[in-house]
DNA sequence: CAAGGTATCTATACGGCGCTTAGATATGAA
DNA sequence: TTCATATCTAAGCGCCGTATAGATACCTTG
């Protein structure tokens, strides 16, 4: 009607509706979980119609892509900090201590990063390339303590082995049928670390025990 | 109209609806994935109405936790035959590597297991109390194979730390990653058996290395 | 400053989904 | 034979992902 008002709150142009959508789709999916992710819902928490994000992203899955990327990206900052708040190969033990809470901490958004590399068959590419990626940091601290760089497969194992176990401890971490252990061992993350430790987290320097 | 027809393709009355959906949905996720197993084509699979289902399952969730327990069940019996197969230490990676081919072999049903699992936070009481059951093989095998049964926190921590590590195996297996690790072992089962050697699937006899 | 192309958004619609309700049909016990 | 009960169908609700067409604001070009 009127031009009272000098400024609408949401003018027909929204300014950066890509990345909006994505923090409406990270507050959603912490408020509601996962199964409440719907693009229409997204699209309703960023104020938009259902069919705007179409705009931006591809389709839903390009969305969730995005938020998976952020995902990443978090995951690889808390790993680092884990990773230099102690020294020598207690590092490694960090970085996948750090791995499993951020997990059990977002465990809607970890599923949703998981869920979208199943889809493709890979893990993003940023996590394997990036220098301060989660991937990598894995594999650099191994060769700082310890493991034979030049020994190739060996190295390579190590690090698919400490992958594969701490996506396995964090999407179990929070059955209950681990409840009495995490009891006796005095409290979750005590729990984390045993488990990572009783597995060959750490690379074996040079040719078994 | 008329009785022409002595026996009906169909009758009114299914017989024994309830294990026909769980079959249908079985087909339906082997022929297109779990993606395409709504319980609507579920039930066109089986031939019946869409709200025919729910006078045998509560609900969606119901249905597929039956489908998973059938997935359970195979899998102990998979597990079962392969350690048979072997003697000594080497029946838990034979346990293993059963586990983690099951999941590669039937990627979409596995799937369903787990992510039945997981929206109550514990394994179906079968796969824990049952003594033929995944778990409890683990469990007895390491018993039977060096483990000292009166540690019981130390064998709770390898049952747990081989369980997190196969399912982690399980559901990275097919990421494009480990292709290279695969070809240069000598196949995906070469692969899986690395990988399993490398963690701490075989409990530790009586106080580390 | 005017004109018009382009990017962005809304309105509307389609079919499929999980699930509910009401009513039809067959079964089995009295 | 009767009739309660178990099993199924038909129809419909609100949600979903997505496609299309048209409205609106911005941005260049002159």
């Amino acid at each position: 009607m009127s031009e009272a008002k000098s400024i609408e709150p949401r003018p027909y142009h929204h300014g950066d509706l890509s990345s909006a959508l994505v923090d409406a789709a990270r507050r959603l999916l912490e408020a509601e979980g996962p199964s409440a992710l719907s693009l229409r819902a997204v699209a309703r928490e960023a104020g938009v119609s259902p069919a705007a994000p179409y705009h931006h992203f591809k389709d839903k899955a390009e969305l969730l892509d995005a938020v998976a990327q952020v995902g990443w990206d978090v995951l690889g900052v808390q790993m680092a900090a884990a990773r230099d708040q102690v020294e020598g190969i207690q590092q490694l033990t960090a970085l996948g201590v750090a791995y499993v809470c951020f997990a059990r901490e977002n465990p809607a958004l970890y599923r949703v990063m998981y869920d979208a590399a199943r889809d493709k068959d890979e893990l993003p590419e940023g996590v394997q390339e990036n220098k301060d990626s989660a991937y990598c940091m894995v594999r650099d601290t191994m060769i700082a303590h310890g493991a034979d760089p030049n020994a190739e497969r060996h190295l390579e194992l190590a690090s698919a082995a400490a992958w594969c176990g701490a996506h396995g401890l964090a999407e179990m971490a929070s059955f209950k049928q681990f409840d009495h252990l995490k009891q006796e061992l005095g409290g979750e993350r005590a729990f984390f670390e045993a488990v990572l430790n009783h597995m060959g987290l750490f690379p074996k320097p040079h040719g078994g025990c």
